[in-house]
DNA sequence: GTCATGAGATTATCAACATCATCCTATAGA
DNA sequence: TCTATAGGATGATGTTGATAATCTCATGAC
């Protein structure tokens, strides 16, 4: 059936959009083709019409959720002052409601070891969307010189990153706070 | 056929122990029950004669795991004076072969987004691990009172975490060094 | 109004896997 | 030396998932 010319489009990013929470919800693996689909409302049939292969759909999620992440920080960060800005970040990225909403949060602490085992061509292509990420928050990190801000910035994700990723594993909602408040506590007072 | 009376408890211990490697090397899915089994030596066949499910090897694999690498940060720590024990830890979490080496690393760095997915009675058992790990490491840690340790470690073990789960993305070699190096100088500054 | 088109549905194929029933046989224990 | 036993092999089953060929029919272009 032929539709309106712009539907074929509106589907495919229906689809990103569905795909993307779902891998980060279940992993690579558990974001099935069908499931995906189902999502959207469509059968699996149709699912190579839209793309190449499973791995194109899964590089295009990841493109999509590193944009929500960033316009999510974005939106945070510019509510204050820009002396401040870095530390709205911290606060938003260690809120339990990211915790416990990895399907719409950050695509790093929801994947990154399974990121990690993809080929080489995957990871040069999420380096590139790593590397956009990185630009649109350097400005809000703290520090004067670049440097400084790069440096910060790797060590604030990756502190956060890891606080979220070991949050997650715990059954215990009030463990899981600690975790995240031990970790917004220490960088708060470091920089 | 009969084997040798301790032959059982041998077999058993080489799966688990190989089962621990591919798990963090490949992930929880990937490691497969023949595969594992093939690791062994044996067919997949009598792998049901050893675990009651594979929920139940992933279970003695990640106990495994824990108790590898605590002896490892253990080692590591004992060579030094206690007041820098934790100093050392840090140096060879954050070390190029540890972030090279998943599949003989730290099973939370390899895992824990996966291990974030499993349901409640797995992550109860997986806390109990993570306890004793707890426990073990708090002694290296810097500071005076308990809590102080507790929050010391909690906040180290996030910052290496992340660090490594980042570098281990990343294609280039001297760009995950570069992150390590961030995150280790960090960290030996801040306490 | 007609009809060619192409998005989506249906269905098939092939591979990987967990799980389990059944069979085989070397050895421990007599 | 004999034999019951249990560790391991073989092979089957059912499931899930990726990929793809083929069919269908609503709609835009005429």
């Amino acid at each position: 059936m032929r539709y309106r010319p712009q539907h074929k489009a509106e589907i495919h990013q229906k689809i990103v959009k569905d795909a993307a929470r779902r891998l980060r919800g279940e992993g690579l693996t558990g974001a099935a083709v069908s499931e995906v689909m189902r999502d959207a409302g469509l059968t699996h049939g149709g699912f190579y019409k839209h793309f190449g292969s499973k791995d194109e759909l899964v590089l295009e999620s990841l493109r999509q959720a590193f944009r929500e992440l960033a316009d999510f920080m974005a939106r945070a960060a510019e509510k204050c002052r820009p002396e401040t800005a870095w530390k709205a970040i911290v606060k938003a990225y260690l809120s339990p409601e990211h915790c416990d909403h990895a399907e719409g949060g950050c695509p790093l602490a929801a994947l990154a070891p399974e990121l990690a085992r993809t080929d080489k061509t995957m990871k040069a292509q999420i380096l590139r969307e790593l590397t956009r990420y990185k630009s649109r928050m350097l400005p809000f990190m703290p520090g004067r010189r670049p440097t400084d801000k790069e440096r910060a910035f790797t060590v604030i994700i990756s502190t956060m990153l890891g606080a979220v990723a070991i949050a997650r594993v715990l059954p215990d909602r009030a463990a899981r706070a600690r975790v995240l408040a031990s970790a917004r506590d220490f960088l708060l007072r470091s920089f």
